[in-house]
DNA sequence: AAGTAACCATACCGGTCGGTATACTCGCAG
DNA sequence: CTGCGAGTATACCGACCGGTATGGTTACTT
């Protein structure tokens, strides 16, 4: 007897797939359980078989999406190989805009975060550690780069990142990332 | 026969302080108008005959909002009269600390941003507006301190403290407020 | 041959949603 | 005294919500 289910099946891998889109692109709380199994070609009783609730298949989709970001993230920066510790830093916010593609939704953990609120949900770690990560990776680029108080400098442009993506998405500023890079060129210390 | 209602009554005007506590607390999608009108000691009746339906209350709600921060920041502002065009800026952030006091749940406008997405919801406009009324209000503190260039800094500094808005509530990071005023300081050219 | 994991189809449950309908009271202005 | 705007109280509507129940069909394993 299988307590907690395995979501790992061609059916499990489907229904996180549907509603990884339909979540993102509508609303967490606006998609109901019974479109996604439809949506998926499968049915509510195999959703419920693979992930025991919608809160857990929430908490899937955010990791996900998580997971997918960098996966994305990464083979970008393969592609592109920015060299000096700027330039990778400025690949960052390219990726971001690429990842996006016209997309106004914005940021699928802000989102998340201002429907799942202060509540217990299993998802609420994901957000916190997801940001957490990302302000990480920004620092880990510097350090690479040997650049000095890679710590401060990398708060400092993760925190310019998350403001273009609300910025573009909240204010409609579309040339949100375009400052965002004169801004880190600054705070780099680019002349 | 008035059509459109007018909502500035005492009862309408109980609804939409109701209102503003709710959706802003638990969110707009998981209050229903059932609640604010319980909440408001009036009936569901009453909300209708005022506002029309329940976008429309959401729409008021969101504006009200916006007009309730911009009092709050004039008020901090008389009260703590900064002189310097960077103590002026900066004491935008402190006042944007103690307009939430504590709470997790974030700016409105970038909560709402992801409740009402892409549809045709009549709030959709106010969310806008309210970020580039936020943005000019950073370019009119440096404009009257005889900055240079106000408008491309101003743009800088107000994405940093989206930022800092973000890293706080999603990301859980405590200090970042105190991230956003250094990084202010070093945008300013502060030495 | 028996067991089991994965899946489909359908019907059902209590509860809540936004919104409407009906009928009544009160205070005030013409 | 009549009309009306503002308000209360309650009942109702169809739609949808997350979640469960029942039952049957494959296909692979032991």
């Amino acid at each position: 007897m299988a307590r907690t289910a395995n979501p790992d099946t061609p059916a499990g891998r489907k229904i996180l797939e549907v509603a990884g889109v339909l979540f993102y692109e509508r609303g967490i709380g606006a998609v109901g359980v019974d479109l996604i199994a439809d949506e998926a070609g499968t049915t509510k009783k195999t959703l419920y078989d693979r992930f025991g609730s919608k809160d857990a298949l929430v908490a899937a989709y955010l990791k996900r999406r998580e997971q997918r970001w960098e996966e994305f993230l990464d083979e970008w920066m393969r592609a592109h190989h920015p060299e000096s510790g700027l330039d990778r830093v400025l690949a960052v916010l390219d990726a971001e805009e690429a990842w996006w593609a016209g997309s106004r939704r914005g940021c699928a953990f802000v989102n998340a975060h201002a429907e799942l609120g202060e509540s217990d949900h299993p998802g609420r770690e994901v957000l916190r550690e997801g940001k957490l990560r990302a302000r990480a990776k920004f620092v880990a680029l510097l350090a690479e780069s040997g650049v000095a108080d890679a710590e401060t400098l990398g708060a400092r442009l993760h925190m310019v990142y998350e403001g273009a993506m609300v910025n573009l998405t909240v204010g409609g500023m579309s040339d949100a990332f375009d400052e965002a890079r004169e801004t880190i060129r600054v705070l780099v210390g680019e002349r």
